[in-house]
DNA sequence: CGGCATCCTTAGGGATACTG
DNA sequence: CAGTATCCCTAAGGATGCCG
């Protein structure tokens, strides 16, 4: 295949795709920093107490109270107060559906670091609990084939 | 299956996965702006000249020339100059094969858009060219299986 | 421990005007 | 058409310090 890829053609780009419409841009308003994408990382991972986000994704205090409160609003994280015996509250932050649907962009976009950027392989693997084997992000039709870039195509719903 | 996901248990987070070492802050650290993750969307629809870029997207001029930019810098985009019979030299941004890559991860994007905030349902689809069947990001192990939220582990991959 | 207030610097982004 | 230069504003993010 060549080194480019062309989708157009099935589609006029202008009437389709406004930047207001497109829902990668709506995706983008909700997480499009750093901080919140790395945010969703340590939630993926467990990470439920302030101090250890900030600390296990390597920013500033008020950066991760910023962006856990936005999370939160977003409706991706929800805080949850919880008290140990004998502690005072506490909250926790995890992850809604909402957020937890995010998973695949975060492994893809992991993965795409694995391939290109990361000298030394995969820092960390996801793999699948049952199998054991190896976990991608992947384009699939419904019917089951594994789609290759080349054999993409771009259609506006019937409305 | 509970609101909540727990990944964590298997390894001990803050010796894997380092700010530094994550292939996912490193992808960010290559696009982790609105306008790339936009620019780049614009290239798989087919868009290869300046202006088209910057008006599709809806950034300004000098936005759009920065982000280009870099983005040829960091190898997603490539220039090429082209002239038309007659015309003078003009240049076309086309993805490079490491940019192509990057589209599970818009996909998997664009569809968490579509789902989680989109009212009025895609306003586009990705298809299967061949079979014309609705495209999905999703993940699925080496031996095939799609996996679920609940269903996946973290491993640090022998050294 | 789990934040918020303050101050600062830098990066993202818009508007306008200008050039080859 | 394909940018660059300039100016300005806002958001992202770090550092420090305070507070319940």
């Amino acid at each position: 295949m060549a080194e480019t890829l062309q989708l157009t053609g099935t589609l006029n780009p202008r009437s389709a795709w406004d930047a207001e419409r497109c829902s990668l841009a709506k995706a983008l308003e909700v997480v499009s920093t750093r901080s919140a994408f790395l945010l969703l990382r340590e939630a993926f991972y467990g990470t439920e107490r302030f101090d250890d986000f900030a600390a296990r994704v390597g920013i500033s205090d008020p950066v991760a109270a910023a962006r856990l409160k936005q999370l939160v609003e977003h409706g991706l994280l929800v805080r949850e107060p919880y008290r140990e015996p004998g502690q005072r509250t506490r909250y926790a932050y995890r992850l809604s559906d909402k957020g937890a649907d995010l998973f695949p962009a975060l492994v893809a976009l992991m993965q795409w670091g694995d391939r290109w950027l990361a000298e030394d392989g995969p820092p960390v693997q996801v793999r699948h609990k049952r199998c054991g084997a190896t976990v991608h992000a992947q384009l699939r039709c419904e019917r089951g084939h594994e789609v290759a870039l080349g054999d993409l195509e771009l259609a506006r719903p019937e409305r």
